[in-house]
DNA sequence: GTGCCTCGGGG
DNA sequence: GTGTACGAGGCAC
């Protein structure tokens, strides 16, 4: 018998001898991998009986169900009766315990079609977290795990354990081990071919391989081609054993490369007899999975969750970088790469690139991974899961989780038929928009409410089984403004509950932080407060998700009228206080401070609070000395917020500006950049003066043709498009110059002169002998630079008219 | 306006 | 794997 301290980094199951086999990844105080197997833990689902059905009989009924199966016949193994809440009412219901996971969807069917079954609930919870929620086993606590040592083969881990005992620790340290992961790979003959890959461990060890002999490099090691390539990622992973993989976008490149290459070349990408490296298809992406290992991919992490509390627009690994850690990569272009290697010149200019390329994933995974770990520990959801996570689904996670606790059963998923007829519901009012006065303003107060929705649903009982209930009389209940809907004051909704202590939690560890002097435990706890503001934050988008097991159009609607109600009220108030008010979104308002001091600023705001109900308050965001406001586009709903702000350091805030795409020129992304940076530095007339020399270097044909190129990707065969967009019309030109153009290529092409469409005027850059101004004028520069300038009140003819008109001798050459 | 098509990240 | 899931923007029509 063992016994060992060890802390909980993954769960996932197999079947053996014909009974699911739970497993966890473990890590043990000295930083041994340990894998702990349970097989006592049975899948289930419930069947809610209809009203007047004989529950025996019922039962009976359910137990004699048999299907047939190519291997064998499959049934349940035992029915159980239980008491649970189902909606707002207590009922006994049954519980059918399946002998294997994949039984429940087939069996489910059936069960949901016999008299006497009013519905079936929780048929879709994944074993293994149905196991965690069960066992109350929760991601990256740490556990005194007793069990015996037993042989397992094909796994690679130093120890494996069969569970006899677990005992919960509630300990916050980590200990584990971590490595970056990193290719390099080159264009050849139309194929993605691997020239590097690099690892780099937690302890600050790197490691190179590559199959050329590099200078100076003594990390490099010298491997046989692609080949080896692959040999030594498997060869490595099994080596240093780390618990963690950490990559940026490995999922979609650097591991499905990898997968690839290592099927086009026949290498064995084996663990004894199980697939090292595999792939799950969720949606349009694809999950790598590697036997052993945790693989984390940080892009989607911070893609999805991470991306609304950065000011990036864009989430390249630079640019996530040079927020989070205020560094970046090593300055390098593709095609340096590309000669480098093609030459054999220079090589180790892309090893030091690679070098920093996983130094970099490291730093942001020590930064990042912290969120991960706390959202893993609050969704009981694993770490890879919430790396890849959307909102939805750590909101649902964490709610069947309290589910559990509070003896609810969840409501189901829609089905796809259920999700289309709310996806055609007519929408809803969102969020109040005060419209700004477009332009530059300066000395700006910001305020902000602090977690608008989450106090809302809270103080208003807001719950789709609480909406209009019968025991309360609508006057006497939570109204919802000017909306046919209240919200009972008798009964507690499940949702207003859980996210009540939710919010309440997070209060008591942001006063335990307060407190602690401990540097690691302060970090730890904050961690854990960021991530129930996460979660909390997403609960009103949940109610309004078409996928959401807790849909409800009238209790969304509700949340964004109260909105509005209260950041009206608000506005008023100030008016009344003589501020003017500049703008207000959602649930901040920008005041004009005008001849008002700070004091007032902050009186008002106490002002404000004395007079808002529950735990809603609003809070002082700062003072801001200029910022450029734009007016949305009319009927917009859901449009972002966007606007520049500069601070009183000089400190810039950009919000919404459309995101610079691949689709636009570099000549266009520029010209925006541009603008935006002179004008916030109060250097209007520059801004235009900016845009007008562009226009002028345009039409005097100065631009140099790579400015000008626009890059596409050809997804499919040439002849299957029913719409000929540029990119195409663009490439089936060049096939008739005998060029050939396969699906995944990427088009880059310039719009030329002459007649006809954008698509007839489309033409590969490399044919392209001339470029037409007055696409790259109208189309281009003007709509990014007007999506600055616009709002100063600048037309594209003011703009236009300081610069020479397109002669007519250009266009006499046209016709 | 609607419908088709592409991007994102990575090299 | 008890799962099969985007959302926004540009161009053609």
């Amino acid at each position: 018998m063992e016994k060992l301290l060890a802390q909980l980094l993954h769960v996932d199951y197999v079947v053996e001898d014909d009974k699911p086999v739970i497993r966890m990844l473990m890590s043990d105080e000295k930083k041994r991998k340990v894998v702990v197997l349970d097989d006592t833990f049975e899948p289930y689902f419930y069947a809610i009986p209809a009203g007047t059905t004989n529950l025996d009989e019922l039962a009976e009924k359910i137990l004699n169900t048999k299907l047939p199966d190519s291997e064998g016949v499959i049934r349940p193994k035992r029915v159980e009766t239980t008491t649970k809440i189902v909606g707002v009412e207590e009922r006994t219901v049954l519980k059918i315990v399946c002998f294997l996971p994949s039984h429940v969807p087939k069996l489910r069917e059936v069960v949901a079609m016999l008299n006497g079954v009013e519905t079936i609930r929780e048929f879709d919870i994944l074993f293994h977290r149905r196991y965690m929620i069960d066992r109350g086993i929760e991601p990256m606590d740490w556990y005194e795990v007793e069990g015996n040592t037993i042989s397992y083969d094909d796994y690679p881990c130093d120890l494996a354990i069969k569970l006899n005992n677990m005992k919960r620790l509630y300990r916050a340290d980590e200990i584990f081990s971590m490595a970056s992961f990193d290719v390099e790979s080159v264009m050849e003959k139309n194929e993605m071919k691997l020239i590097m890959a690099g690892m780099y461990f937690n302890d600050g060890r790197a490691r190179i391989a590559t199959g050329i002999d590099v200078d100076g490099r003594e990390f490099v090691e010298r491997v046989s081609g692609e080949r080896g390539i692959i040999e030594w990622f498997a060869r490595t992973l099994k080596e240093e054993k780390p618990h963690f993989l950490i990559t940026y976008n490995g999922d979609a490149f650097d591991l499905k490369l990898i997968k690839e290459r290592a099927s086009k070349l026949n290498v064995d990408l084996k663990f004894g007899k199980n697939t090292f490296l595999r792939f799950k298809r969720r949606g349009r992406t694809s999950q790598a999975e590697i036997e052993g290992v945790v693989h984390i991919d940080l892009y989607p992490f911070v893609s999805t969750i991470m991306a609304s509390s950065l000011n990036t627009e864009v989430f390249t690994l630079e640019a996530v970088c040079q927020e989070i850690l205020g560094e970046g990569k090593y300055e390098i272009t593709w095609e340096e790469i590309e000669h480098s290697w093609k030459t054999k010149t220079n090589l180790e200019k892309i090893v030091d690139y690679n070098y920093r390329d996983v130094e970099l994933t490291m730093k942001l995974a020590k930064a990042l991974l912290p969120n991960v770990f706390s959202l893993a520990s609050l969704t009981y959801m694993t770490p890879f899961e919430v790396a890849r996570a959307s909102y939805s689904q750590l909101v649902e996670n964490f709610a069947i989780r309290k589910a559990y606790k509070m003896n609810y059963v969840v409501p189901n998923k829609p089905t796809v038929e259920e999700m289309d007829i709310r996806r055609q519901e007519e929408s809803y009012e969102g969020a109040i928009v005060i419209e700004p006065k477009p332009g530059l303003h300066e000395n700006i107060a910001v305020f902000d409410f602090r977690s608008l929705y989450p106090s809302i649903i809270i103080t208003h009982n807001i719950d789709p089984y609480t909406i209009n209930c019968s025991c309360c009389k609508a006057e006497e209940a939570y109204r919802v403004p000017n909306k046919p809907y209240w919200f009972c004051k008798k009964k507690r909704g499940f949702i207003p509950a859980i996210l009540q202590e939710l919010i309440e939690k997070r209060t008591e560890i942001k006063k335990k932080m307060k407190e602690t002097k401990d540097e690691l435990l302060k970090k730890v706890l904050d961690s854990r407060q960021q991530a129930m503001k996460t979660v909390a934050n997403a609960f009103y988008g949940y109610l309004a998700f078409v996928g959401s097991r807790f849909y409800d159009k009238r209790c969304a609607e509700s949340v964004t009228a109260f909105g509005r109600h209260y950041i009206t009220m608000i506005a008023e108030m100030a008016k009344q206080h003589g501020f003017e008010v500049i703008y207000g979104d959602t649930d901040s308002i920008f005041l004009k401070v005008g001849e008002k001091s700070k004091e007032d600023v902050m009186q008002f705001l106490n002002e404000v609070n004395s007079k808002l109900p529950g735990i809603m308050e609003l809070e002082f965001e700062g003072l801001y000395k200029r910022g450029l406001f734009v007016k949305r586009k009319s009927g917009e709903g859901g449009a972002k917020k966007r606007y520049a702000l500069i601070d009183y350091e000089g400190n810039m805030v950009i919000r919404g500006f459309e995101r610079v795409r691949r689709d636009w020129s570099k000549l266009a992304r520029e010209t925006q950049e541009k603008t935006l940076y002179y004008v916030l530095n109060g250097e209007v007339e520059k801004a235009v003066e900016y845009v007008k020399s562009v226009i002028e270097r345009l039409k005097k044909g100065e631009v140099d043709k790579e400015e000008l190129c626009i890059y596409t990707t050809i997804t499919r065969g040439l002849d299957s498009y029913e719409q000929i967009g540029p990119h195409v019309a663009a490439a089936k030109k060049a096939v008739a110059r005998g060029l050939e153009i396969k699906p995944g290529e990427t088009i880059k092409y310039i719009i030329t002169r002459g007649s006809g469409s954008i698509s007839d005027r489309a033409e590969l850059s490399v044919f392209a002998e001339s470029y037409d101004p007055e696409y790259y004028i109208h189309h281009q520069v003007l709509p990014a630079a007007m999506r600055v300038l616009g709002v100063l009140g600048y037309t594209e003819d003011m703009i236009l008219s300081g610069t020479k008109q397109t002669g007519l001798f250009q266009f006499t050459k046209k016709s």
